[in-house]
DNA sequence: ATGACGGTGTGGCACCGA
């Protein structure tokens, strides 16, 4: 079984290359961010016609999320459960697999501009809420995964300028203290399992030749569950797609659970 | 310190991302 996260950066403009992408790497499940699309002009048919059904919850012009699957999901959530929240950053699902049910949890987490703003104060509330639902959903899902875009570089080896840019946004000791935190509720960094080589990254700036200079982050992260950890038999980044024209800044995360 | 690149909206650019 093989499950995937990709924040796509319009969903609009990126429709082909994930087409492209799932007919290459027909994973059982793909969690995408950024939409940047309401639920109306989503994909369905195409999608469909791939062999994917799809939940989704989005929004206009900014943020946005979704499930692609080969069979259909229930338990549907969107958005954290009593987080008042105008920005579409979540969507909750559980997959009936052989070897028992997944929770799946896919979230594009908040960016946060920079430390001092409002935009970061909405970030670490948003990562509070977050920590605090996960850990309900944990006690009713053992078995479960929290995949997306969490905009948080979790240690100095996953950014390309550790010591230029300690303390900015991303590599602050806030959101590093709430990454720990979700580890410290039993979950998993499914790609830190493994051996994996060195500046491992997977978002690059469009700017400044950074993808080829290779300048990048690693913010986009697949966290299992303590049941789960024994079945994590691989967890790899795509860069395949990142040099396709027209990209998106960030590449696929794809976790194989034995 | 700033801008660089790319997407969106209803624009003549600004805003946001990371």
């Amino acid at each position: 079984m093989k499950i995937a996260t990709w924040n796509v950066n319009s969903l609009s403009v990126r429709l082909p290359q994930v087409l492209d992408w799932l007919a290459a790497n027909p994973v059982d499940a793909l969690g995408l961010q950024e939409l940047k699309q309401t639920e109306d002009k989503f994909p369905f048919v195409a999608l469909q016609a791939a062999g994917y059904h799809a939940v989704a919850h989005g929004q206009k012009t900014y943020n946005g999320v979704a499930w692609l699957t080969r069979q259909p999901v229930q338990a549907v959530v969107r958005n954290i459960p009593g987080l008042v929240d105008e920005q579409a950053r979540i969507i909750a699902a559980t997959l009936d697999t052989p070897t028992g049910p997944l929770r799946l949890i896919n979230g594009y987490f908040v960016n946060g501009q920079a430390p001092g703003t409002d935009k970061f104060a909405y970030k670490m509330r948003w990562l509070e809420a977050l920590h605090a639902w996960v850990s309900a959903e944990l006690a009713q899902h053992p078995r479960l995964l929290l995949l997306g875009d969490f905009n948080i570089a979790p240690e100095d080896r996953d950014s390309f300028d550790p010591e230029g840019l300690r303390g900015s946004i991303h590599h602050t000791p806030e959101e590093r203290a709430q990454f720990q935190a979700l580890l410290g509720l039993g979950l998993h960094d499914a790609f830190r399992l493994f051996e994996q080589p060195d500046k491992s990254f997977s978002w690059w700036d469009y700017r400044m030749l950074g993808f080829q200079k290779n300048r990048g982050l690693r913010i986009d992260h697949i966290l299992v569950s303590a049941a789960l950890r024994p079945a994590v038999a691989a967890c790899s980044i795509d860069r395949t797609p990142r040099k396709n024209p027209q990209p998106s800044d960030h590449a696929p995360v794809v976790l194989t659970l034995a």
